[in-house]
RNA sequence: GCCGGGGUAGGGUAGCGGUUAUCCUGUAGCCCUGUGGAGGCUACGAUCCGAGUUCGAUUCUCGGUCCCGGCCCCA
């Protein structure tokens, strides 16, 4: 019986692993030099950590399972509680800010379609500790540094939730979410319905609809005549200020929602084409969850790429690896090992195990297009030196092994 | 959870009630036991799964499954 892969998830096939392998590395390479450090966490967690950070709705999505000791287990859905989780564990008493990354798996169970899959890969970051702007305008200026690395130019949405906040502070919290779920998805008919259902104040309605409708230029200012003079304005200027400093393009939109209340502060969303419906590469903001997992009011910021999306849309080709094919004689094999193991400390080898013949071991070389060949046969074995023979013009000499090294390496 | 389009060797395809299931490509080998790429030959290899209709199903019907796209959702 022949069984397929599950639903939702993929093989990658050695092309297709070394491209990606390029991109990551291009990406950790970006991180990296900004002074972030990887971690690692757990494939799975106790399935609380993302109940009690999420709540219970999202346990439709979410992969779970008892294991024999009758824990409630998930394997991850995302990677930012994870990190909360690890950072309240064990890194409370390091220094602050910490600026972590990771590049993992993650796993939803979700209809698959065009950039979604039920095993996907993030790429994100966590600074833990700052609720300076200075902290929002570096993790935005990151995200679009990496994607910028890849070859991949977005589009930047920058919000603040303050301000909306602000704006619905009278409201119970039910009716506020509805209204952000409303605001989020652009639907203004939605919205304008639902603040009639309730009742909204004439004043609080427009108020909301000035608010997501600015755009372009002078943003703080229009929005200063909606709702005044506050401090997340004052502190959302700044974060603008600062984006400038860093020479990122933005739009303001404060149409920005998210579903979740641990989201405070600023919000961003970044687009990009030829993705279809999941058109989102990239979505950040910072938050306050430590406290859900123990820890104290600790303020982070954030986001996460989708990493398969990325590779979607990025057209990056991966250095393709040459490899040096050593052809022998039946005579010769202990003596082409040798000669296989001196050629492997500097370049990736192949070497025949299908005892092919001298003639077939060629053609299969050429299969395989390989630029060189290294010939060890009786000849070179007496000679002490070893044929190479570049494969696209079929040129060939006798060579040392040094002398060969430098001219593959070439 | 909902809607649409699909599934024939490893990859790409033809057949659309009865075929030895077509062709291209691939892989292994031979022609050709120290020189590959061309050509010829040989071998390997497929109707997604299950049920129904039928004398007979790759073909028609239904269910499942997987893929592709869209909706919903998106921590």
């Amino acid at each position: 019986m022949k069984i397929s892969k599950p639903r939702g998830t993929r093989d990658f096939l050695p092309e297709d692993t070394a491209l990606r392998r390029h991109v990551e590395s291009i990406m950790r390479q970006v991180v990296t030099h900004w002074g972030y450090h990887e971690i690692i966490t757990p494939t799975f967690e106790h399935l609380d950590l993302f109940t009690l950070k999420s709540g219970e709705g999202i346990i439709g999505e979410i992969y779970k399972f008892t294991d024999k000791g009758n824990r409630d287990l998930s394997l991850r859905p995302e990677l930012t509680a994870p990190v909360m989780r690890m950072y309240v564990n064990e890194m409370q008493a390091r220094p602050l800010p910490l600026k972590l990354f990771y590049f993992e798996n993650c796993f939803r169970y979700e209809r698959p379609q065009k950039g979604r899959f039920r095993e996907f890969w993030q790429f994100g970051v966590e600074v833990i500790g700052s609720k300076s702007p200075h902290a929002d305008a570096e993790v935005i200026a990151l995200a679009e540094q990496i994607l910028e690395s890849v070859g991949i130019k977005g589009d930047i949405h920058v919000g603040h939730l303050g301000i909306i906040r602000h704006i619905l502070r009278e409201l119970e919290g039910e009716k506020q979410n509805k209204i952000m779920r409303f605001v989020d998805k652009k639907d203004d008919k939605g919205l304008d319905e639902y603040l009639e259902a309730i009742n909204a104040p004439i004043e609080l309605r427009e108020q909301i609809f000035e608010l997501v409708s600015i755009s372009g230029e002078n943003a703080i200012s229009k929005a200063k005549e909606i709702v005044g003079d506050l401090p997340e304005l004052e502190s959302f200027e700044k974060l603008l200020n600062l984006l400038d400093a860093y020479g990122v393009n933005y739009s303001v939109d404060f149409g920005i929602a998210r579903g979740l209340d641990y989201y405070t502060g600023m919000v961003f969303e970044i687009y990009a084409e030829g993705l279809g419906a999941q058109n989102q590469v990239c979505g950040g903001g910072a938050y306050q969850l430590i406290h859900l997992f123990g820890g104290g009011d600790v303020p982070s910021t954030g986001f996460g790429i989708g990493f398969d999306r990325i590779m979607e849309i990025c057209k990056l080709q991966p250095k393709p690896i040459q490899e040096v094919v050593v052809v022998a004689t039946d005579d010769t094999r202990s003596e082409a090992i040798d000669i296989a193991s001196q050629l492997r400390q500097h370049v990736p080898v192949y070497l025949d195990i299908m005892e092919r013949n001298f003639r077939n071991q060629l053609s299969h070389a050429n299969n395989m297009k390989a630029d060189y060949v290294v010939i060890v046969g009786k000849k070179e074995v007496e000679a002490g030196k070893i044929t190479l023979k570049e494969m696209s013009s079929g040129e060939q000499g006798l060579v040392t092994l040094e002398e060969a090294l430098e001219l593959i390496k070439r």
